[in-house]
DNA sequence: AACTTCTATCGTATTATTACGATAGAAGAA
DNA sequence: TTCTTCTATCGTAATAATACGATAGAAGTT
């Protein structure tokens, strides 16, 4: 009680609930609109541009790696993120069909 | 600490977050699922379609509706649930232009 | 080597979410 | 009225998420 309880779901529920756990947060989505308006990857200037302590945008960061959305690479003393291509793509095509499934009704 | 700093985000930052939300979690995926592949309303049998408590399924059919995705119609002793069209597709419209929003990179 | 810069992680406090049994209330059936 | 059915809500327990200061580690600079 208190766990999710993901594994009675099937594979692409839970996938795409960690997609939508991906934008289940102003932070994360504040994060992705600003690497997805650039046209390269983003050095460093990110916690500058969030309300936000360091830490706090370090975490939210790590939870959108994990998820896939996003990619770090490590440059210097810096690292460099931008998003995933394709990652992006199949959150777009997986969000599309199950978006586009609900008949009408009522 | 542990409070969601919600108020430093824009409104379209929240609620497109909340939308996420709404998608953040396997049984909500499956209950609009089943909703969106009816073509009617749905009275009563969403608890059966579920491995999960009466209570839960309820608590997660209400968040549904905090964020206005599916909305209950009281008929008799039972409660009729369906998608809610036009919220629908205002999520559909807020999150396709986010997921179009993304420039090339790296 | 010593210093600076940048980022991840640890530790921790607080709030939110998830889950379920039990109960209450609403509405039709007997 | 009494019974049954259905659903929301209460109460509660446990886990997850959020936030931040402090610290550690990596890498370039002086």
């Amino acid at each position: 009680m208190g766990t999710s309880k993901k594994e009675v779901f099937s594979n692409s529920q839970n996938r795409l609930a960690d997609i939508g756990k991906a934008f289940a947060h102003p932070a994360r989505i504040a994060i992705l609109e600003f690497l997805a308006k650039q046209n390269a990857c983003v050095c460093g200037d990110i916690v500058e541009e969030l309300p936000l302590s360091q830490a706090t945008v370090s975490q939210h960061l790590a939870e959108l790696k994990r998820i896939g959305l996003i990619k770090g690479e490590i440059e210097g003393p810096k690292v460099c993120y931008c998003i995933n291509k394709k990652a992006w793509q199949e959150a777009k095509q997986i969000l599309a069909q199950f978006l586009n499934d609900a008949k009408s009704c009522c």
